[in-house]
DNA sequence: AGGGAAATTAACATTTCGTTAACAAATCTG
DNA sequence: CAGATTTGTTAACGAAATGTTAATTTCCCT
């Protein structure tokens, strides 16, 4: 079980993220400041942390960077609101591990969070669930509104790399690199036929979609 | 979270880049000299130098050669108080990455650190924030206030290259280089057809325009 | 070894993108 | 101010990337 600390002054945000959190298996818990998370983080170790960055009295940057003095490991997730862009005090990138955007997509956090316990090697249950799509690693297998869709090794492999990671774009040699041996002579469009035949057996799937970057190769966007 | 060593005489102008960079994410640490740079460094490993070139005792050129021979990765920026070629020019010879012209704009700085940080690699997200305008490399995607712009791999790279360093001026041979094959056969006319597209789909932008610097090529202000 | 599924290749159709060229407009220069 | 040079803009063409299908090879399992 993992343990997510969510730390967002908007009351409504802060139950709706918790609460989606805690129907999707994680345990999350709340705080409304920075303040209160310190104090939540002194009785618990989280795993995890999505934190807000415009807070009253400290916000994010500060609260990020006291966290780091203590754990320099710990995945944080940013949200930031669109209006904050105009006034926003730059800086996504430092110290935290990744950042989105209001209004939040619950899918999409979920899937997001998976990807950084993962990547921290935190290893979180490999199921993956977006809409009425279903994946697991551990099974292999995937599921739409409950019915099996079967999926070759080599298909699942590059569809749940492609989900892990919404919206980022991978190239063919990204994909291959990590699923085809070293020394392997195959070409790089024979990740094309993959994406042809994931479209085929996903076309009654409308929580996402396999984009094709021209150029680059392909990602996976949430609808 | 990237460490930044600020070396400024003017105690203003130290506390002002130290706070902004604090503000903005960063971790700062200001010293008003070249031997207490020294120490500070020897205390803690930097990402990053920003260095006035004036200086009582030991000026930037001096301090930055030292620092080469104990560090030849490190990012170094020079602030010089007026737009002297020669100093350019020297700063460069001595091993700089980049240089900015007093009076400095906070915003612009922010850019250049950050892509002098994912130059070198160091950078842990790559993405490029202007006003209501984002860029993300990872996404290979613009966003207008949310709204994705779509912009083919060209386009992309060559914005993402402008506003990587505002108000620097790049020749049409010096993007082609870059980003075309080296035995291309094209024109560098070729540039002028895609700052013409990226102007139409940025129309909507106030946040920067793409300027054209007659007889050289062109850059990006912010605004 | 043989059958079946999966992986890969090859070939062709289709789409997108990059480039050029031509002319208009702007800017520089003497 | 006028000619020369540089730049802006547009549309059309050609090249390159991708989609798709089917045939061929490889891999696995019994």
């Amino acid at each position: 079980m993992f343990k997510i600390l969510v730390v967002e002054d908007d009351g409504e945000l802060n139950r709706t993220v918790c609460m989606f959190l805690n129907q999707s298996g994680y345990e999350a818990v709340g705080c409304r400041n920075a303040t209160d998370a310190y104090d939540a983080m002194y009785e618990t170790v989280f795993d995890l942390i999505v934190s807000d960055i415009m807070m009253p009295d400290i916000d994010g940057f500060e609260f990020v960077k006291t966290v780091r003095t203590l754990n320099e490991e710990i995945p944080i997730l940013f949200m930031t609101a669109r209006d904050d862009f105009a006034s926003k005090q730059r800086g996504y990138r430092v110290g935290i591990d990744d950042y989105m955007i209001k209004p939040i997509d619950l899918d999409e956090l979920f899937l997001r969070i998976g990807a950084l316990l993962r990547r921290a090697k935190i290893a979180s249950s490999r199921k993956l669930e977006i809409g009425e799509f279903l994946m697991d690693a551990d099974e292999h297998t995937a599921y739409l509104r409950g019915e099996e869709i079967p999926l070759t090794t080599r298909e699942f492999s590059l569809l749940y790399k492609l989900l892990s990671y919404p919206k980022k774009t991978f190239t063919r040699t990204q994909l291959m690199d990590e699923f085809w041996d070293a020394d392997t002579a195959s070409g790089p469009r024979t990740v094309d036929v993959y994406m042809t035949k994931l479209r085929a057996k996903l076309t009654d799937c409308d929580d996402f979609e396999i984009l094709t970057v021209h150029g680059l190769g392909y990602k996976a966007v949430l609808k």
